[in-house]
DNA sequence: TGCCATTTGGTCTAATTTTGTCCAAAAGTA
DNA sequence: TACTTTTGGACAAAATTAGACCAAATGGCA
């Protein structure tokens, strides 16, 4: 198994990946062909990528579009979590929401 | 430590509720002011309702209002994975990140 | 069966939220 | 200073969502 460092946001990961290849929101941003404040945005997080988006940088820097598309919900969650002032369990009850659900769906 | 039924979602409890009071959508929705057809959607989670109305069905059926909030909370996460079809871990790892950016917020 | 209460479901408008663009200001660099 | 890069505000356009209204369906029971 790989050895990945975990970013605290989707943003912070975009601007990584940027970076370490050497270019700039400009560069990148035509070649993604979208606004350069609007990449600057995604990257500060101020802006959400849509899925197409994230699939196109995943495409754009060889990265793993599944784990891009997962770390950028991932993040949703959490800043819904913060922002709620949730009790972190909601996570626990999440899950087995969802294995619940899953079992249904699969019965019906 | 209450043992309490979990609902596989916000709009089934919130029905849980009601039917136990024996009360109809109706006299519920007169109550805390909102069209019995949004009442209605909210049962089938065809609305979601906003925080403020969380609060007042709370109020209304003398439940805690922050564990309320927190179903209701799980239901959209769960939701989300569901349909974006997300790896499970992502929970995990928003976990981490809640954690993470809890600490951070502190340290400011 | 017919009546009335209750619930469902479709459609629509208004409100709210979010995106994406434009541009000027700030920051960084040589 | 001149140039590149990034930031951030303002705003219109687009997308999403809530809430209202009403007709149809369902259910109980006299």
């Amino acid at each position: 198994m790989a050895i990945v460092k975990k970013y605290s946001s989707f943003g912070e990961h975009l601007r990584k990946l940027r970076e370490d290849a050497g270019q700039t929101l400009k560069t990148v941003a035509e070649q993604i062909r979208i606004d350069i404040s609007l990449l600057a945005k995604i990257e500060r997080n101020e802006r959400q990528p849509t899925k197409q988006l994230i699939k196109q940088i995943a495409t754009f820097f060889q990265v793993d579009e599944k784990e891009l598309q997962n770390e950028f919900l991932s993040d949703q969650i959490a800043y819904k979590i913060l922002v709620e002032e949730a009790d972190i369990n909601i996570l626990k009850v999440a899950e087995k929401k969802v294995s619940y659900l899953k079992t249904k769906k699969n019965a019906d």
